[in-house]
DNA sequence: GCCAAATTGTTGACAACATCCACTATTCTT
DNA sequence: AAGAATAGTGGATGTTGTCAACAATTTGGC
């Protein structure tokens, strides 16, 4: 019963980070790829070359919104889709330099906001902090 | 720099329990309050009588946005807007008793919904998790 | 080999949510 | 009393989320 409110805290943590973000989107945003963009870019630097699905899975958000989103970052240079030669229904996924140099741009940008954000915390705490959420 | 994973592990937890949610929506959230109408109620039940600022603050979403949840929950019946005496500015929100009832299956459903999730944690290790977010 | 079932990706339609800005009314400051 | 600040409302617009339908392809049983 009193776990409720770890959900309004969570809560208010994203926001935060989304806040952080965007608030210094002008600076590291150049591409105009948003935060559901961002988070693709960054998981496909981890899963390239990578499906849909994969990403689909990884950023747990609905395929038709990733589609979309892999349609957009195309058009701007960041990725490239090759078929699969194994399963023709499936399109690889790959960073193009723009997109790898947006990825860098992305994480220090990321890590800046979180550093600010966790810094009531002690390294020690963060790494519970990351184990715990790791875990669910 | 590796704090950069605790974004992507929080927005995670957080679609999992809003997927947990709304996978039950129709159980309990018989008035079709939403997400964030469900979280202006639960809130206001801790700070009745509340100013509508009080609700941004608590909520962290754009003033707009919760005048017009606001009004909403007004047609539907659920909580009733008295201006204050002190300040002709302010509106002060309370819960109706068939606001109270929604509290009470909003709170049972999230219990529901994070027990399920949480369930690999231990209870102190929740404990901690809960003091760590709410250090944020 | 063949067919039903499942999977992958795409698209449309629409609802929910977020953001920005302007505006009124009221209070606070001095 | 004038100007700045605050509370709440509303419009306009864009982004994100959800659901359902669809074609193309693969998979598994028989």
């Amino acid at each position: 019963m009193p776990d409720t409110d770890i959900a309004h805290l969570t809560d208010r943590f994203m926001r935060r980070i989304h806040a952080s973000l965007s608030a210094r989107a002008h600076i590291f945003d150049t591409h105009k790829v948003g935060p559901i963009g961002g988070m693709l870019l960054l998981t496909l630097a981890e899963c390239e070359p990578a499906k849909v699905q994969d990403l689909v899975a990884q950023v747990a958000r609905d395929k038709s919104q990733v589609t979309r989103l892999v349609k957009t970052l195309e058009t701007k240079g960041l990725i490239v889709r090759k078929g699969d030669v194994q399963d023709a229904r499936v399109w690889r996924l790959t960073l193009t330099d723009l997109g790898r140099d947006t990825v860098r741009e992305l994480q220090t940008a990321i890590a800046e906001a979180l550093s600010d954000i966790l810094s009531p915390l002690e390294a020690d705490e963060r790494e519970t902090l990351r184990n715990l959420l790791r875990r669910l």
